[in-house]
DNA sequence: CTCCAGGGGGCCA
DNA sequence: TGGCCCCATGGA
């Protein structure tokens, strides 16, 4: 299929999207909102968004959404703080790896290829941190062109009649996307935001009936 | 009441 | 590798 011609349908569609970086309009002056985006890419793991700003605002108003805080915070108040946004333990120990590894890492990141691939690879290596998450990452946070895929991507695919694609490896499904557009992290962070936005309005249902061409306008 | 969100790890064949 | 099961809250 005509990728960049399926995204612009779904941008003329939808509109821009508005995910990371000022998801909400919230500014707030001084903060590293790389690392803010890093939290909400991994609280938002199978987990309804609005589930996961209630967490990041109770790390706001306690002074928890820095990197240094959440290192330093006790186990047990990370998991209160971000209670709302389900497998809170879990999250929990995963922000303490994330924030470590931030810290530690902090002075190496680089937007060259290189240390694209390497930075991927590291992420990769820690613990709770899968593709798409890494992926998210990397286009949200660091703002490099690198395509996410998630469960609505197949979906979409199956939609316009790509059976094939659908069953394909995560890694081989991103650079079919990332071989069909321009280079453009803007680009990509809107794609994949209007892809779950496309998921959330046509529903389960859609994935059955190949039919949302049909639909609307 | 059930279903499922902007997934990932562990285990087993 | 691929298929399960587990993790957990809150909105629809």
């Amino acid at each position: 299929m005509n990728v960049l011609a399926v995204y612009n349908e779904l941008l003329a569609k939808y509109g821009p999207q508005g995910w990371w970086p000022h998801h909400g309009g919230r500014k707030r002056p001084g903060f590293d909102y790389k690392f803010e985006i890093i939290v909400g890419a991994v609280l938002t793991q199978n987990t309804a968004w609005t589930n996961v700003e209630k967490a990041i605002e109770c790390l706001f108003k306690k002074n928890l959404l820095d990197a240094q805080s959440i290192a330093a915070v006790s186990i047990k108040r990370l998991e209160t703080c971000i209670k709302s946004s389900g497998y809170y333990r879990q999250k929990a120990k995963k922000l303490k790896i994330v924030a470590k590894f931030f810290l530690e890492n902090k002075k190496s990141f680089t937007p060259s290829f290189h240390h694209l691939t390497t930075l991927r690879l590291k992420l990769l290596d820690l613990w709770g941190i899968g593709r798409e998450t890494a992926d998210s990452i990397l286009l949200y946070a660091f703002n490099q062109p690198v395509f996410v895929i998630d469960a609505y991507t197949r979906r979409l695919l199956k939609s316009r009649g790509h059976k094939k694609l659908f069953m394909a490896d995560y890694d081989e499904l991103r650079q079919y996307f990332e071989r069909r557009l321009p280079q453009d992290a803007k680009l990509f962070n809107e794609y994949h935001a209007l892809i779950v936005k496309w998921g959330k309005v046509v529903g389960k249902g859609s994935s059955i009936g190949c039919n949302d061409m049909l639909e609307t306008e």
